[in-house]
DNA sequence: TTGTAGGCGTTATCAC
DNA sequence: GTGATAACGCCTACAA
């Protein structure tokens, strides 16, 4: 391993000067420099970012701990923290912590032993995910997807605009009997959709049906059996508001088995993108979390905090409609996503 | 942040003993390794990764490098990654390249700069991906899903027998035009994968047409277009491969726009999972990798090499076929994937 | 502008 | 079995 020493020694200088140019953190004369420049070239010196960390307290590293790998709307959010991260010269510790309690505890304190520079987590519950030593501790958390009280900071979309948006749209549609399959009672996104769901159907002035909202797993298998249940009440529901992804994909599935046809039977919308199976599904409409961006504007607003050198904290992006009637892949309207600053 | 040395002094003992009851790397008296124990436990001391890494010139930090982290074949491998390297207690940085040789070598070089213990790779190229330095420096690096002639050990299904079997569950359904859809040519795993469907048709005595064999980019958008191109030619084919699960959706968009029907027109084998679609789409079979399998093998593997206890270097597992006729969601065949090492 | 020296928190070596 | 002490590679007062 070549050192900063072994520069130093090549181009005749001490290793502060090297430091020095490495770093811009004081002005070095520009024939010195250059001399340290040549060398490092030589040499092929590249600084040791670990002892760089030791000594600053604070490595280029931020981590992203996020609730499922597995779902298409949390890998894209990956990739906009990724891309943001790299522009700015940060590394990304991904960790999936799989709606694990535990498993997102023990990667809490992992990334904290690592000496990362900030968090961004989609945190696997609001109230049981605890970062409140970590803050203490200075580093900046924010969080995405669910609000976290005690985050630096946050990128979220307004989950209730979202359900009532979702709900709406059924509601356009004629619906009245509609039902609502959501995530587990204690994640307060999944609550926060059910409640846009009640606002709107309370606004259109239909009459809610307990039987209607059935609460599940935010997996396949809760959005099938979840289905099955509401198809095999007397009376079906005409409308079905599905509040993730991967719960709309056992939805189809049910509906597909049991002969049900969209929209003819039932008119459906799910929640965030589906990339494969949208493609091949006609009448799927959903609302949609900007998810590239809330990983793009998360990273920026960490690395803000990171630099202290941000007073905006809270931003809030829109959801929007991807309303689809007759053609697969119609072209989905590029409404540029608004941001609400707080 | 409490450090050893506080430690040290709440037990009345030197940080070096405190090192060597955390470490286990010595004898230490009974007595003296409670007292340094309790005050460990009444202080919350955890010990500084960073400085360790330090100072052992060792991080418990490995890299994993994707191709495609919206790719759900590649998902599936991280998790195995991470499961595994996890149990060991190591973690693991998350790196997409995005089949980009430039931001693969920008990973390569940051992964170094971070001292992680080892790689995990699935190369965006088999011959310009670079590890040479890497491997000189005695980093192990572990190739996955594509061979790299430099890699300390790999993890591979053999594409060319992969490709011959899903060519051959076409024959088998009496297809005698197949064509196949695989990736840039100069992958090599793409152009294994067509290696092992012309050695399936000659074998079946069908005359190759040169036509029938497109290369395209591993994405929907070049799944879509090639088939679209094979549904322009005079004779039609009557069967499909698609080396790839982005570009099989691709496929399956392109046939249902063009109102062709599978299995009637055509029939169409598809390579790994697509975990949306593919409950929703019938009649689409599919040669699967063991992908999770791939990933926690691949840690294993590596690991050991950090460990330099590791004769085996070199693995290879059994791709499975998926048949499926009627039914979505028909139960797979839970053939247990045999591995052969070497 | 440049060099010297000390320390970031840990572990390894050497004495005792 | 335990304690000084010196690194690991870098950065930053402070001094020159």
């Amino acid at each position: 391993m070549v050192t900063m020493l072994d520069v130093s020694r090549e181009a005749g200088v001490s290793s502060a000067t090297v430091s020095r140019v490495l770093t811009g953190s004081a002005e070095v004369d520009p024939k010195t420099r250059m001399l340290v420049l040549a060398a490092v070239e030589k040499l092929g010196y590249r600084p040791n970012l670990v002892a760089r960390g030791l000594r600053r307290q604070a490595s280029q590293v931020i981590a992203l701990i996020i609730t499922d790998i597995e779902n298409p709307f949390y890998t894209a959010v990956c990739r906009g923290v990724e891309d943001s991260a790299r522009l700015a010269g940060y590394s990304v510790i991904l960790c999936n912590a799989d709606r694990d309690i535990e498993k997102e505890r023990e990667y809490l304190r992992v990334v904290e032993d690592q000496n990362a520079s900030g968090i961004i987590i989609s945190p696997a519950s609001a109230h049981r995910t605890d970062i409140s030593n970590l803050v203490a501790r200075g580093l900046p958390v924010i969080a995405v997807d669910m609000a976290l009280a005690a985050a630096t900071g946050s990128v979220l979309v307004d989950n209730k605009d979202a359900g009532a948006l979702a709900t709406n749209h059924l509601i356009g549609k004629g619906c009245t009997r509609i039902a609502c399959i959501t995530g587990p009672a204690e994640n307060s996104t999944a609550a926060d959709r059910v409640e846009g769901y009640r606002r709107a159907i309370a606004e259109a002035g239909i009459q809610e049906e307990p039987k209607l909202v059935i609460y599940a797993n935010y997996l396949e298998d809760g959005g099938y059996k979840a289905t099955r249940r509401l198809l095999g009440l007397k009376t079906r529901p005409d409308g079905l508001f599905v509040t993730n992804n991967r719960m709309a994909v056992g939805a189809l599935r049910a509906l597909q088995e049991m002969g049900v046809s969209i929209p003819d039977d039932i008119n459906i919308i799910g929640f965030d993108e589906l990339p494969w199976a949208l493609e091949l599904h006609p009448y799927l409409s959903l609302v949609r979390q900007p998810a590239y961006r809330i990983g793009q504007e998360a990273a920026r607003l960490l690395i803000a905090c990171i630099r202290k050198e941000e007073p905006v904290k809270h931003v809030i992006l829109d959801a929007e409609l991807v309303a689809r009637d007759r053609r697969p892949l119609a072209k989905a309207r590029k409404k540029p996503a608004k941001a609400t600053i707080t």
